[in-house]
DNA sequence: CTGAAAGCGCTAACAC
DNA sequence: GTGTTAGCGCTTTCAG
């Protein structure tokens, strides 16, 4: 099937170029007759009209780049599919970058961003440095980060405050007389544990005490559990917070391997909710955060900014979260 | 910061734009030099190749486009990953197109497909009938799709044979004279099950037996588990097999609070293994599936079509899998 | 080794 | 209403 281009559809139905421009792009100005018949020579012809060569005459090829943490697919998922059902509405185009932990090939990534010339870009949280933000603002590539806000001007950004929530949980817990909250660490969301840790610190510092209970895992230890497995031994808290799910299925093994009775002695909070925590047994309370949303409206901010340039108010979009109680709560 | 563009870099280079031309592309055939000079200005004038261009002049856009269905990048996100390195290696961009269950959209994800002008598609298992797939190939766009063999001449496929797998699984429990095993149906995955559902059959039927315990989960049942909670009151089984960890679990739970024993009682097997089956309490077992070889696999059979042409053998390539013993087996 | 010029497929003035 | 034509930014013969 040799490639058929505008002119072989202007051909067929007798019109110039220009005509069939005019009927691709729904242009009003064309008699019906003629769009008619310039339709039917594309259906003959099976024409599809070549979107590399409107992206160039345009200077726009209707699609934004989108950068995520490669491993996160269990967590960006939703936020994935609410950006794309969004990106579907205003016929955008997501191009996948990835980037892997450690290695900083972010400005490879950036460079090929450039080259490839999209609208914009949607970046997950924190894997973005002033540096490598600058060099896509200079090339007017408007940016809308999704999981921190962002200070910056030119670039939007859509999250969650964890600091508040975490800082609104521990008071309340606090005035209810436990104290004894811990948190931890979770070496592949760092950005996401410092802002808990905050909130946390805030919370304890408000009612006259220090927050001290940060467990850290170990270099040598491959996994959350095997640590947990010998920290239960001798170490007890009112409740643990963790930020994902296998975290929080992690404490909840270990200490019942401790023999340590949820939620009776400890309550589990898992930050990032998933089914999971409801397929535990017992069930894990978590916070409710709204993925689905954050991808949604993260690309209706771009969106927004791709059209009115400069002129969009409120380029900082806090989403709300709820907390879902569940067994591992008394 | 205006555009920059080749003639920018030409002129200040104090060379032609087809020179500048040759250095970007790495062609031999420039005096060292005048390599340098058109070097320095590229990187002066902060130069990068605009994508879009090179790919009208080329008649190719080293992207390709990813079809996957929406809900799953909790099982798709290795599969995913693994296309993504593969593609970096290649210099490809991937474009990411979903799939939402029931609504058949697929007309405009292929219309937008073509239009893109992609090299070519990767798509997972089924949700691709006969006729899209003839829309694609009589554009010559090539494709390989995951998880499902295809009979098809024009496309590659890479794929677990669940059929077998099961099959092999079956005989062996069989000889064990373990005959009553049962298979969870999985309203997401239809295709899969029936693999699953002809691998069992087919073992039943050389054993000289039928086979009949296909556990069908009734419409009006919002979830597994809570037809489950039911159907254990009256049902027992040697062996329950499911295809995903969701279900695995959820049959462990109903199972526990029927007071079944696991696994004196009853073995549970999930043949989509993950992280949280090694989670729950007792371990579940399952078949360890080579996701992300799946995903780098097609992806290297891809650009191995996109230079050969047609000349590429094997377009179907088996990956094998490996069944992990947890405590939910004797 | 380098430059001139045609062409990739389409859009958008500008004429008619 | 419709056609003509000049780009959009780059690659690639073909001369020189």
């Amino acid at each position: 099937m040799k490639r058929i281009t505008i002119y072989d559809v202007a051909k067929e139905a007798d019109v110039s170029l220009a005509t069939v421009s005019r009927v691709i792009n729904g242009s009003e100005v064309v008699r019906e007759d003629t769009r008619v018949k310039v339709q039917e020579a594309i259906e003959k012809l099976g024409y599809k009209p070549n979107a590399i060569a409107q992206g160039l005459a345009l200077q726009k090829t209707t699609t934004i780049a989108l950068i995520v943490p490669e491993a996160s697919f269990f967590y960006t998922g939703q936020i994935i599919n609410g950006l794309i059902d969004v990106a579907k509405i205003y016929k955008y185009n997501i191009v996948l970058h990835t980037t892997t932990e450690g290695i900083t090939e972010m400005n490879d990534i950036i460079e090929t961003i450039i080259k490839s010339r999209v609208d914009g870009v949607v970046i997950f949280n924190d894997k973005l440095n002033k540096e490598e933000l600058n060099t896509l603002t200079n090339y007017q590539i408007p940016i809308v980060v999704i999981g921190n806000r962002m200070s910056d001007e030119t670039v939007g950004s859509v999250y969650v405050d964890y600091a508040k929530l975490i800082y609104d949980f521990a008071i309340e817990r606090i005035d209810r007389g436990m104290k004894n909250i811990a948190l931890v660490e979770d070496r592949k969301n760092p950005a996401m544990i410092k802002q808990l840790n905050d909130g946390l610190k805030k919370a304890y510092e408000e009612r006259g005490m220090e927050f001290k209970n940060y467990i850290e895992i170990p270099k040598e230890y491959r996994s959350s559990y095997l640590f947990l497995k010998e920290y239960f031994k001798d170490h007890k808290h009112e409740i643990i917070v963790t930020y994902r799910d296998s975290q929080a299925m992690a404490v909840l093994n270990t200490a019942k391997e401790a023999e340590i009775s949820i939620p009776d002695e400890l309550e589990i909070v898992c930050i990032l909710d998933s089914k999971y925590n409801a397929m535990a047994r017992p069930q894990i309370s978590g916070f409710k955060i709204p993925d689905y949303d954050l991808g949604a409206v993260a690309m209706r901010l771009l969106t927004k900014m791709l059209v009115d340039e400069e002129e969009v108010m409120d380029k900082e979009i806090e989403l709300s979260y709820i907390f879902t109680p569940r067994k591992s709560t008394k």
